[in-house]
DNA sequence: CTCCATCAAG
């Protein structure tokens, strides 16, 4: 009887504690723990998975780990639930490897991965780059007899189309159907969205339209998905329209929509309805993250607005968010733009301090800007300390030698491009060939020519 | 009662 009621006090507990770890008041639920246990409630592996996974978002992996230790301390063994938590928290910081680690530490630890293990694990494998991986996932859990739920076949489907098999995504959605697999809102956003990046919009417009036949109603999400579809094929007021319609639907309880309209805006030069919707998205009520900030810091930039800019970049810095290689090139960008290449170089430090990992976009924006002011050789400079460089990126430099007339230097980085298996657009190509030609450079144009050629055979 | 999937930012 004593056990039972303190069963039923943990179990309110629990509850409380989720309440407020999703409210992200972390210390009252450590408090809150403390308290029952001094009232003799006895916290059970609920209780700590719920602080565990609490900890996890709010500082990373190791303040997991930490959770993990205190819930052994207590007696509490860790189970199927704990272990997701931890993958999930690796995956999110791109710690693929020990992502496995802890999924093989679960088998050794005599604990039966469920469906959500495995979820979690191919997810983890489709993000960083390993799609083979994520099928083998699959495989083997239905080699284990775990039965695959809605999201596994999600994960799936949003796999292969990332990993560039549209038309296997395609006929796996119609095979879901076909057997009456578990098919919900979020596969049909994600046929959507997959169908649309690949260019496939045709076939995207159809499922859009069998969603309306179905007993699902499109969410945020699918009008979300919808409009970036719009504005990516150049229907602006039909995505405009698509995101009033979804405001005419009453409050948007989604920063996603606000940050694609605004961007969208921001992009045609429309910053006075970009402002709009921004104040917009403000008083939403929801809490802005970094890509929000981003969007916004990129408006202001737009506007030439840079002390706001700033501004903005040290509110959400004081908020507790962190500036990520967005943020940075979106500053670079607008530094650039408006004439301030030192400024953009000094941002590029901050970037090299911080040891992003992805820094090529900012760097492109500064290669850009030096070779459009006729600065080549500080671009070619530049181009040294680029551990990773792009189509963008040679696009840029060739244009640039083209410009000033160093045909010979452009071929030679436009062969160099193309060895390293990147390319650049048609219209550099062109005017290198045209340029090497007016200089009367015959055997660089030939070179050019044989370079260009081996190059699409290898794509092939 | 706790953990996963779809949409945004250059």
């Amino acid at each position: 009887m004593a056990r039972a009621r303190a069963q039923l006090s943990t179990r309110l507990m629990n509850v409380c504690l989720a309440a407020l770890c999703r409210s992200g008041s972390l210390e009252r639920a450590e408090s809150v723990l403390i308290d029952a246990i001094l009232l003799g409630m006895p916290p059970d592996v609920v209780t700590y998975n719920t602080l565990l996974a609490a900890h996890c978002r709010a500082a990373g992996l190791d303040a997991g780990f930490a959770v993990l230790r205190r819930m052994r301390e207590a007696g509490v063994w860790p189970n199927a639930v704990t272990y997701n938590s931890l993958i999930v928290a690796a995956s999110r910081v791109g710690l693929t490897m020990r992502a496995l680690d802890l999924f093989d530490e679960m088998l050794r630890a005599g604990i039966a991965p469920d469906a959500w293990s495995y979820n979690v694990l191919m997810h983890c494998l489709f993000r960083s780059g390993h799609p083979e991986d994520a099928y083998r996932v699959f495989a083997d859990m239905a080699e284990k007899g775990v039965t695959p739920c809605t999201t596994t076949y999600n994960t799936l489907l949003d796999g292969l189309f990332k990993a560039g098999h549209a038309t296997n995504a395609y006929r796996m959605f119609r095979y879901l159907q076909r057997v009456g697999l578990p098919v919900g809102i979020v596969t049909y956003n994600t046929m959507i969205n997959g169908l649309c990046r690949s260019g496939k919009v045709g076939y995207a417009r159809m499922i859009l339209r069998e969603l309306g036949r179905t007993e699902h109603t499109p969410n945020a999400v699918t009008y979300t998905t919808v409009m970036k579809c719009c504005f990516r094929y150049g229907r602006f007021d039909q995505g405009l329209e698509t995101f009033l319609s979804l405001l005419e639907g009453g409050h948007i309880p989604d920063v996603f929509p606000y940050c694609t309209v605004i961007s969208a805006l921001v992009k045609k030069g429309r910053v006075e309805e970009a402002n709009a919707y921004s104040e917009l998205m403000i008083q939403s009520g929801s809490r802005l993250d970094t890509a929000c900030y981003n969007t916004l810091i990129h408006l202001r930039c737009q506007e030439g607005k840079l002390d706001d800019a700033f501004e903005l970049l040290s509110m959400m810095e004081e908020g507790g968010l962190e500036s990520d290689e967005y943020t940075f090139s979106i500053l670079v960008n607008g530094l650039c733009k408006l004439g301030h290449i030192e400024a953009a170089e000094k941002q590029l430090c901050y970037m090299e301090m911080r040891d992003m990992e992805s820094n090529v976009v900012a760097y492109n924006c500064l290669v850009d800007a030096l070779c459009k002011s006729d600065q080549v050789d500080a671009a070619i400079r530049l181009l040294h300390d680029m551990k990773l460089k792009d189509d963008f990126t040679y696009t840029s430099l060739v244009h640039g030698l083209c410009r000033v007339g160093r045909y010979h230097m452009a071929s030679k980085f436009l062969r160099i491009c193309l060895r390293e298996g990147n390319n650049v657009l048609a219209s550099a190509k062109r005017a290198v060939i045209a340029g090497l030609r007016s200089a009367g450079f015959k055997n660089d144009v030939r070179k050019v020519r044989s370079a260009l050629y081996m190059a699409r055979l290898l794509k092939s």
